[in-house]
DNA sequence: AATCAGGAGGTGG
DNA sequence: CCACCTCCTGATT
């Protein structure tokens, strides 16, 4: 009762009360799981991995995009020559995000004489930007944590707003300031960010219950690789990741759910 | 065989 | 000091 669902206020409940396959389950997926036209038995990944685009800032770049398109996609389509058809979230391997279209330094511009490309691209910049803040104000409120508390865990969210914005610096620049050299992430922001990007990770790690926190660890091995590529861990497996997150349960931080099942795990405070 | 639980020493920031 | 990492023993699935 209590906990029911806290509002999540600017993006629209009906695309996240929807089960997690319906949406994710559409284009990008479909073509990375009907290529290998397995059944839900593979495990033999190895061979020409299609999704592995593990290897620091353009990973958070991308799965805020993946969050703006696929939980609201209606600034694209409020832009003045935006047509819709043209920005599926398509590759999940490659960093598409704001430097990709702004060859040099256009970024950082004067608002001077701006072609008429330049403008709406800033313009979508500017919406993609506001997006991005708000969405880390509603997680930042989500998760009961200061934005600057959270900006300086995400550093590499920092760099986008320092490239992106011309406009908007209502907060954190100091913060964000000192430590864009880059954080150690935690085991727990790194799953969550896993979580986040089911086009991507969605084979290796899913939600079983979004609302309650509960995900299962669906390719151990793989999970684990990922992570030791975030810690630049070579050794890493599921055997130690799984001991850290074991650290956990005396943190609160994650725990096992109430039906222990094997590979699930529940964020105790769940998104 | 894989996963789980947790003790214990080590390490790097 | 902290957040793991590493290794380990023993239990459970």
């Amino acid at each position: 009762m209590g906990s029911a669902s806290p509002g999540l206020s600017g993006v629209p409940p009906s695309r996240l009360l929807l089960p997690p396959d319906t949406v994710l389950r559409t284009g990008l997926e479909k073509v990375a799981v009907g290529a290998g036209a397995m059944g839900p038995e593979r495990r033999d990944w190895s061979p020409s991995p299609p999704a592995t685009p593990e290897q620091g800032l353009s990973t958070f770049y991308l799965s805020y995009f993946d969050m703006l398109f696929s939980e609201d996609s209606s600034w694209v389509a409020k832009g003045p020559g935006a047509s819709t058809r043209e920005e599926p979230p398509d590759e999940p391997e490659q960093c598409p995000v704001i430097d990709s279209q702004a060859p040099g330094g256009s970024l950082d511009l004067a608002p001077g004489g701006l072609t008429l490309e330049e403008h709406s691209l800033e313009q979508v910049q500017s919406m993609v930007v506001g997006e991005v803040l708000k969405d880390i104000e509603t997680a930042c409120k989500l998760l009961n944590i200061t934005a600057a508390a959270w900006m300086k865990e995400r550093t590499s969210l920092g760099a986008i707003h320092y490239c992106a914005s011309t406009s908007e610096e209502s907060w954190t620049d100091s913060e964000v300031d000192s430590s864009c050299s880059g954080q150690p992430i935690h085991l727990w922001q790194f799953l969550k960010e896993l979580l986040l990007k089911p086009h991507s990770y969605g084979r290796f790690i899913r939600w079983l219950n979004k609302e309650k926190g509960i995900f299962k660890i669906e390719d151990s091995a793989q999970v684990a690789r990922l992570w030791g590529i975030r810690k630049n861990r070579p050794a890493m497996n599921y055997d130690k990741l799984s001991r850290s997150i074991r650290q956990y349960y005396k943190k609160g931080i994650i725990r096992k759910p109430d039906i222990s099942q094997r590979l699930v795990y529940q964020f105790v405070h769940p998104i």
